[in-house]
Order: structure tokens, then sequence, then C-alpha cells
DNA sequence: CTGTTAGCGCCTTCAG
DNA sequence: CTGAAGGCGCTAACAG
């Protein structure tokens, strides 16, 4: 059984006067008399007075609160966004109450329920892989609620975004490839649902395009992200009549087990085969060969973003404005592209 | 500017009944006339009325919010911890407010402050380094608020803990060696001031004992788990006389790096020197060989710590037991100590 | 079954 | 400078 928690009133009787009194001592409001404020602030924490933010959050009407809504958290990736957010949400005095949908486009709706059941201030949000339908967004808007999405960012809503430059990650990447003398550079692509997947395909191509390579179809492959069959396609792709001479794997989990199954296969890497990938993920670093990828700053994007959603917390809806932050890329070279 | 919320006092009014009665409908109390009923849960649908949290840990005086304590987000160990503790609280309907302290003591006192005055119903906590005073962890007990410890416990405070056994995991890594038909075991050893390393260093000498090996003092290497420095004392353990014939390492990421000074130096691993790491780390699946280590269940330990704090928060404090869960590791064998 | 009333702990006018 | 009173939104005890 909890015991009785000390408040304004216990602290007002022992001193005989009001409770308003006590509460404008507590707040620092300047009309109070000093030796009044004083003995006030001294009996509260002799007694360890913590004031009660459920009371507070009650009559402002605020939480304090940001929410954060992610897909899933089996990578390190949306651990580490997350403890970037809270960071910067710390230093400002909020919280952060998380969610995870688990790629499911109902759960999503179910975190966001309890988003505005807990009256989050604003919230950050990165969608479902299968989200298609977005009204349990629009009522954050509805209500007046502020949002941004991160990484998996919607489209059709209007709202800060804050994704890092896919489109010339892939680019960086491919022409990397390119420089060190492959000819026939495969793509390992995520599905062209995903808006990554768009850009970081968009991003090879070009890339291709601005050397006067061919883009050639048969070395293009668009999956579903299931690593399971990562091994199908690499096999497919080795025992082409021409196999390709490098692989640019959509994300770093891809290309791994790129690795694994070229190595199996007992190919050269890089000299038969060049693998790289997108991320550096923790493991690209430690694998052998090391993975050459594509470096996202991780913790950049949730510390952003919770700086963007700050901002429109403490700004007028009307001032609102849908930027979408871009954040750079870093092409990590390591021996799976390049010999040491 | 935030719009008013709908409240039961909006559907109450609109129904022409009371709040009450609006309230009972909603949270399912059984003296509801159905077609009452019904009309509520229509009207509150229609309004996107979502219940007030707020105003319901109010009134319950309870924040349905377990609070974590953890001393940095450096590694992805304490990441992975307060997701498994995460879900854990969601499932049971609570949010996690989290806190870092920084490895800093005075953080800790603040990060406790927050925890109070946001009302959690129970902590999670892992300690810094420094923390010799414990003054604002009593406080929690003080006022019947539940807390468990975990990794970094506080042996001074009676309550529960969750920790892994780095004895037996040091046991049965040293055994494992010693089954495979190695000899000489070296140990490369952390600091003697943090408690696993004396832990897994006495596992070690005991599985040498029980087997009946002797323990050769000059293949026990203390040292500071600055990496950078694991390459010089491996170095001086293969040019001993009699050099090792396998390494038990204090953790993965040492083990990884011995691993690529053994290899620079031309021996076969695992026939000529096998080595063993602790954590499983996501890096060592991936090395090659694949490192064999003890497996520590990370995310279980944020799960089990999360269960003993809900099993706290729902009973009464004089049944509370000061149980100390010592979750066990596990042996992974892979290619580093033993040929697939 | 339903309405009335009284809090939960704090902040915030409105009067002194 | 300080006190009294009302309200934030909901639950719960007490009458009908």
């Amino acid at each position: 059984m909890k015991r009785h928690q000390v408040t304004i009133i216990d602290i007002a009787r022992k001193l005989n006067i009001s409770k308003s009194t006590v509460s404008r001592a507590l707040t620092g409001h300047p009309s109070v008399r000093p030796e009044t404020r004083q003995s006030v602030m001294d009996l509260a924490e002799s007694m360890d007075y913590q004031r009660n933010m459920l009371a507070i959050n009650l009559s402002s009407s605020q939480s304090k609160t940001i929410g954060i809504i992610v897909p899933e958290f089996v990578t390190s990736f949306f651990p580490i966004v997350i403890m970037g957010a809270q960071e910067i949400a710390a230093e400002a005095g909020y919280s952060v109450l998380i969610c995870q949908s688990n790629e499911t486009y109902e759960t999503e709706v179910v975190n966001a329920r309890v988003m505005l059941a807990n009256r989050v201030d604003g919230v950050l949000i990165s969608m479902t892989r299968e989200t298609k339908n977005f009204a349990h967004f629009e009522i954050f808007k509805r209500k007046g609620i502020p949002m941004v999405f991160f990484n998996r960012v919607c489209h059709e809503i209007e709202a800060p975004k804050v994704v890092v430059d896919d489109y010339e990650g892939a680019f960086k990447a491919t022409e990397h490839l390119i420089f060190s003398g492959k000819e026939r550079i495969a793509h390992l692509a995520g599905p062209p649902s995903l808006y990554i997947s768009r850009k970081r395909l968009e991003g090879y191509k070009d890339a291709l395009r601005k050397h006067k390579r061919p883009i050639i179809d048969e070395l293009i492959i668009s999956y579903d992200l299931n690593l399971e069959n990562v091994k199908i396609y690499i096999k497919y792709l080795l025992d082409l009549p021409q196999p390709p001479d490098a692989l640019f794997a959509v994300n770093d989990p891809t290309a791994i087990e790129a690795l694994k199954v070229i190595r199996e296969h007992g190919l050269k890497i890089p000299e038969q085969i060049a693998v790289v990938g997108f991320s550096n993920d923790y493991g690209s670093a430690l694998i052998e060969p090391g993975l050459t990828t594509v470096a996202q700053p991780t913790r950049d994007i949730g510390r952003v973003s919770a700086q963007l959603l700050l901002d429109q917390i403490n700004t007028d809806s009307s001032f609102w404005k849908p930027i979408t932050r871009v954040l750079k890329t870093e092409l990590i070279i390591r021996g799976s592209s390049q010999r040491g």
C-alpha cells in the first residue's frame, strides 16, 4: 500500500498559510515574501516534498512528454535514434513515451491511440512497411498535436520530416564501385513500396548513367527484405552467364548475408566481386572482410527530429512549416570493396 | 494553440445524461443499460474521444509508468535492456520513463527526483560506477515505491536484483577449452576493480582447478579494457617460450581484437590457438572464424527486471522479497574453438 | 440502472 | 503580498 505523499496542502497547514502561497513559493512566483518563500522551501526539503507532475500535467493540460512510434527494435537502428531523441527531450524537460508497431498497421493505430490517451505534446513517427492509410495520423493534426516523421516518412501528410540522403548515399556507393574499376554492378534493392528503396535505386542508376555505364536489368533485383531469401538471389546472380563483379545492397544486413553466401561460393572479395552495403550497422566493421557501407548519422536523426518537434511544440501552429531535413551520409570504405 | 479536447462531459451533454454514466459506459462498468452504453460508445467514436490518462492518473494517483535509470547509452547494452523492459511494461499497460545518469552520481540523484516527481509506480536501476551513497534510493523505499536493480546492482539496499552468472559463464568457457584438449589456457582479464572481471577470473581458475590443471600466472593478464593494448598483450603471450594454445578473453571486443592479431601472426585458429569471448556481441557471429562466446541474455535482463518490478507493484509491500535472479549464460560454440 | 457529490494535487484568476 | 474559490477530466461512494 502506498503511503500518503506529501502535498502542498500538508506544508501549507504546517506553516499556517494557504496552499496558493505554497504553490507560488514553490514555482518561483515573484510576489511572495522572501521569508515566506524560504520557510516553504525549507519545509518542503525536510519533508521530501516532490511536486506531483500528474497533477501539474492535468491542470496545465500538457504532459511534457513526447511520443515516439517506431516499427521495430530488432536492429539497433531505432534504439539509437530513440536515445538521440531522448537526450534532446530530456534537456528540454520532456519525457519520452515509446511504442513499437511491430511493422503492423493495426498495432500502429493502437499506438496512436495510446499517444492520444497520454496527451503527448508531440509525436515522432517512423511508419510500418505496410501503412497505406493515414487516418490515425490525421487525428494528431486535427487535435493540433505536432508530429515529425523520420526515416520511414509519410509523404501524404504535411509535417516536418527527417531523412538521410539515400539518393546521394547510393550514388556515392555506386560511384565508388565504378572508380574501383567494376563493370557489372548488381543492386539488391528493397521493395519499391519503400521510399528509401526507390531513392537508393535511383542513386544507383544515376551514378551508372553519369559514368555512361549501361543499366542492366537482370542485375537489379528488388526483394522484400526477408533475409532468408538473400541466399537465393545471390546464387542467381552468381550463376548468370555474365555474373556481376560488384554488388550494392540496399542495407547492411542484406550485404552481410550476401558476403557470407559469396564466401561459401569461394569467390574472392573484393577482387572477383566487391560488396557495398548501406547504414554502417554495428557488425559491418567486424565481419571479414570489413563491409564498405554508407553510414547514416543514426543518433542525429533522433536528435534533429526531437528538436524539430520541440520547435513546433513551442510555436503557434500557424507558423509550422513542413520542412524536410536531409542529413548527409558518409561512405565508409573497407575491405569488401578495396584491398587495404 | 491546442484546441479543446473532447471530454466525457461533452458527450454527456450531447446525450443528456450524466458524466458518471458516460464514465461507467466507457470503462465497461456492468451496471449500464446496453442501449445507453452503445450510444455512448458510438458518440465517443464519432467524436474521436480519447480517455485522458493525465486525469485518470491523477485521480487514481498512479502513473502506470515505470522508471529506468541507466548509466549510459554508449554501448548497445542498455538500449537493449531497456527495450526488453519496455516490452514487458507495454504488455501490462505501463509506460517507461528513461533517465541516464551519465555515470555521474550527481546526475543520478537528479534522475531519482525526476522519477519521484513523475510518480513512477516503480523503478529499475543500474548504478553509476561512482555511486557510493544511496540516500537517493532510500527515498523510494521510504515512499513505498518498489525498485529492482540490474547489472550494476546495489548490495547495500534490500531489493530484488537481476544479474548474470559471470562466474559460471567463465567456468563453462574454460571447461570447454579443456574438453577440447587445450593445455595452456591463457586469460586476458578485465581490471580487478570491476566485479564482473573478478567473477570471470574466478570461474576461469576454478575450472582449471576442477580439472587438475595448473594455474599459470604468466598466462593471466589483467588489463584496463582499452582495446588498443590488446595487440601488445597477445604478442607477449604468443612470444612466450611456451605460448598458450587457447585464450579466454574477458569480453567479445577483446576476443575479436585478439582474433585479428592472431590471424596476422599466421597461427591456425582453433588448431594452434583457440579463442573464447564473453557476451555474444552482435559482431561475434560475423567475424571469421565465428567467435565462441558466452552469451548474456541482454534483452532478458530487461524483461526479467521489469517483470520483477511489476510483481512488486502488484503486491503488498509486506510481501516483497529481495530475491536475486541470476540469469544463466549460454556457451555458444563457433569456429574459433572448434572445427565445424 | 443513473445522477449527485466529492475528491486527486496543483495552478490561476479574483479579491482583498 | 496572500487567501479563497474554481477548474483540469475522471473515478468512486452514496443516494435514489
